[in-house]
DNA sequence: TTGAAAGCGCTAACAC
DNA sequence: GTGTTAGCGCTTTCAA
């Protein structure tokens, strides 16, 4: 590859004058300026990034891990930012933590050696330890928090969005109502879980912790989970399943089907995180939608944000709203008992959330 | 960052016999080595990558550049090639040419820059011109090819694939059949017409060229197309319909949808490419399954096989076989006039390929 | 077995 | 406006 000294060698100045002229071109006279700018796209000169990043100490370079690159709603945030990171002229250095701690951590070796001026990643439950390798640099949270004091946050209601999700079951007129939700290590499933809860207490409905089952994010403990939730002994067996993330919601409406059950006239169904599949599935999947794409651009703007500060700055914390979009998989519960009511909201208060 | 003088100075020796000790243990005295050791990990070392590529020239970093990062097959392929490159303890850059052969060439700039030892990529249209900048690059071509004389290439069967799909639909008795297209520009696109055109001429079906309709591979195509194909009079309407890639299909479900047909009963359909959503949906869609996370892996391991050559090996070429997998998307076609006959392989030869 | 020194390609002080 | 020079952090001769 030609390097600046062939540019320089080629334009008859030294290096430093090709370099000015390829990076500073007000710096040089116009006819000098010309001549270099000729030799390198002769030579087809590309500045060697590793030489002037060890040089400016400054790679323009930023890190991103995500959970689970296969998962739709990663591959999605993944996309924001990288378009975001590009229009501000920085690279991305993408990794795929695939929901280990370790894996995490090894990415985070990695990317260190590279010298990122800023990581943004999607926290495992190893998170915040791997963390506090790194105290000097910035660091945004995505989707979910690690507990790190520094670092900036950029989630997504995600007690508001279960809230939701419980109350338009329970305004359906469900009263056992199932969730499959993930690790409480990880913040979305505690927040998601909190949600759930607080709808059910302030409709009055007694929770029953058989009717919450966890799982570890993937399409299997979706499976499983409503395989467990839908074989419980009839009065205790949910009407309706609220399935915390994306991939246990596929896993959990193949159980269904595979029960020979129908949706909604069976069993109602609500998702979190709206996705391609939630869409065309039939019958289309009730879900809280999520801003992904939002959400990874605005981490990357945020970064970008934390790498113009000479002090670091107190972290700033970012939370998006969830929607709910009311489809095809959720209806009153089937054969009602003749005190509950369906089709009407609930007895008992049924306050907005603010 | 703690730097290896850092290290060096730690434990009482120079540079030279730190870096050694780091990376050449047994060119240096156990007690030393300890030493040595020790100080890395009580400062935290970690190398940086910079220095080391710059003075080895050898990045130990390889490029890849997909089309479509939210089609989850090109994150699968994604997936599989990083997978691999870490095994080998090669680092992955990622890059996202959105199907745009400008951004494709703006990604291989930024790459060039970084210095990889070689690149695998998803081709657009315009690859075959930006590799020609890099004449000493190892390429290995993924899923598509360039034309490009000097690239491996990993691609499956299209031709293959598209011909028992076709077959399929003849085999069900349909003798008007829809194929939603991409770009021409694209190898698998024209090779996937081609296996459909020698489908039907050896069941001696006229090929009529308004039941092929192209498009640019996202889903709003499929849709625009579907809705074409489906307006067409009676005649000519067709009563199935073969994709050529997964995005396309999602588009040309929901066009079906809205125009209220069913599928199977009033209109086939065969997507190309497996995927969560084809399998889930309902009826679940007959496809032609492609082993993605194979072909990233492969492509990956290629590369690296070609990194150890002193001199450049002649490329080699890579096809992997496709796999009809039939659901239920597909059955005979409706109203079936008395000289068609439905549920019957068809007349005429039709013959296995080999 | 270890250390001194050079140099990868680039940019930024500093001189002129 | 341009050239000279030093040095980013590392590895690798070469010498001892």
């Amino acid at each position: 590859m030609a390097s600046i000294q062939d540019v320089a060698h080629l334009a008859h100045v030294s290096t430093a004058t090709a370099s000015r002229a390829l990076s500073r071109p007000d710096m040089v006279a116009p006819g000098t300026r010309e001549r270099v700018l000729q030799a390198a796209r002769e030579l087809g000169y590309q500045p060697n990034v590793l030489a002037r990043s060890l040089r400016q100490r400054e790679t323009r370079t930023i890190g991103l891990i995500v959970a689970d690159i296969l998962n739709p709603f990663h591959a999605t945030l993944a996309k924001g930012a990288q378009d975001s990171a590009d229009q501000h002229g920085y690279t991305v250095f993408l990794f795929n933590s695939d929901e280990e701690p370790e894996k995490e951590r090894r990415a985070i070796d990695t990317l260190r050696g590279h010298l990122p001026q800023g990581l943004i990643v999607v926290p495992t439950s190893g998170t915040r330890e791997h963390l506090s390798t790194l105290p000097e640099l910035p660091v945004v949270e995505l989707d979910r928090v690690s507990g790190n004091p520094g670092s900036t946050t950029i989630t997504v209601d995600n007690v508001g969005g279960a809230h939701a999700a419980t109350r338009h079951l329970l305004e359906l007129g469900h009263r056992c109502i199932g969730m499959i939700v993930g690790q409480q290590d990880i913040s979305t499933a505690v927040e998601r879980r909190q949600g759930f809860r607080t709808a059910l207490e302030e409709a009055g409905v007694p929770s029953d912790d058989a009717l919450v089952v966890p799982g570890n994010h993937r399409e299997d403990d979706g499976y499983r989970a409503a395989h467990q939730l839908l074989s419980l002994p009839a009065p205790q067996r949910p009407s309706a399943l609220f399935v915390g993330n994306n991939e246990m919601t596929v896993g959990a409406v193949l159980a269904v089907r595979e029960l020979g059950l129908r949706i909604p006239a069976d069993l109602s169904i609500v998702g979190f995180d709206d996705s391609r599949w939630a869409q065309t599935m039939s019958p289309p999947l009730t879900v809280i939608a999520q801003p992904a794409y939002e959400l990874g651009r605005l981490a990357c703007e945020h970064l970008i944000g934390l790498l113009g500060q000479a002090r670091p700055a107190p972290p700033t914390h970012v939370q998006l709203p969830t929607e709910l979009v009311i489809r095809h998989s959720t209806g009153p519960p089937p054969d009602p008992s003749p005190d509950r009511r369906p089709h009407r909201p609930p007895p008992g208060p049924s306050p907005l959330r603010p």
